[in-house]
DNA sequence: ATGGTCGCGTAGCGA
């Protein structure tokens, strides 16, 4: 089973993008960030065609996240539990069946956080603390658990070009990298970090002053695994190619194979 | 260097 997540930044504006690499890539399940729009106007069409059950959470213009996926769903679940007052979209949970049973993938596009300090910093530690205890109520089902997304987290000087250039940075400040420990030290395994430990791996690139060709990029979109899952990972990958096609998106898929 | 990212929605914010 290969399980994807990816950040479209617009899935309106990558009606040509997602598509093609789906097409090539055939995973099973692909969690997907930043819709940008309303339920109503997700070409749902066009992932059908391809084999795709889809669960769906929209919003206009900001945040929204999916999962497509090849098996049918078990269960929906469109919250992070915590704050009834949250209205933006950025969570997303399923459960599928695969060969040995109930896996459960969710979908999540983390707080940017910027600027910090603030209300939007205030916000992204309030919604990571949120996550770690939820995560913590699913790890205690004691199975196969991949929470895949754009976590907004440059976990340390090897997930970036040059460090000092985001010291300030909510992406990057101790307090984020603390709570993203926090949720790792749960007992969740990054499934990249299990196989490829070569540094400066990215999953981003801004489209701001060249940074692709200059491969100023960071790695920010994870698939953390309970152990049930990440003891039959297989391979991981991120297909960082389609970051120079036409019209791309600034993240970039990262794909595992579970054998699950 | 006179410009220099995109996307949403059509100004200015978010990333």
């Amino acid at each position: 089973m290969e399980i994807a997540s990816f950040n479209v930044n617009s899935i309106r504006a990558r009606l040509h993008a997602v598509p093609l690499w789906l097409s090539e890539a055939k995973p099973d399940i692909v969690c997907l960030q930043e819709l940008k729009t309303v339920d109503a106007d997700f070409p749902a069409e066009l992932f059908e065609e391809l084999g795709y059950n889809i669960a769906l959470h929209g919003q206009k213009s900001y945040n929204g996240v999916a999962v497509l996926s090849k098996f049918p769903f078990e269960e929906i679940n469109m919250r992070l539990p915590g704050d009834d007052s949250d209205e933006q979209a950025r969570y997303l949970e399923v459960v599928v069946t695969g060969k040995r049973g109930p896996v459960r993938v969710s979908s999540i596009y983390l707080p940017n956080g910027n600027p910090a300090p603030g209300l939007k910093y205030d916000y992204k530690l309030d919604w990571m603390a949120r996550l770690r205890k939820h995560a913590r109520k699913l790890l205690s089902y004691e199975e196969p658990l991949i929470l895949c997304g754009d976590y907004n987290v440059i976990q340390s000087e090897h997930d970036v070009h040059d460090a000092a250039l985001w010291a300030n940075d909510a992406l990057y400040l101790p307090q984020t990298r603390a709570a993203f420990r926090a949720l790792i030290n749960l007992g969740l395994t990054s499934a990249f970090d299990q196989i490829d430990r070569r540094a400066h791996q990215y999953t981003y690139w801004g489209y701001q002053g060249g940074a692709r060709p200059k491969n100023h990029g960071i790695r920010i979109d994870h698939l953390l695994c309970s152990g049930q899952a990440i003891d039959h990972l297989k391979s991981i990958r991120i297909d960082e190619h389609i970051r120079d096609r036409e019209k791309p998106s600034d993240h970039v898929p990262i794909i595992g194979d579970f054998d699950l």
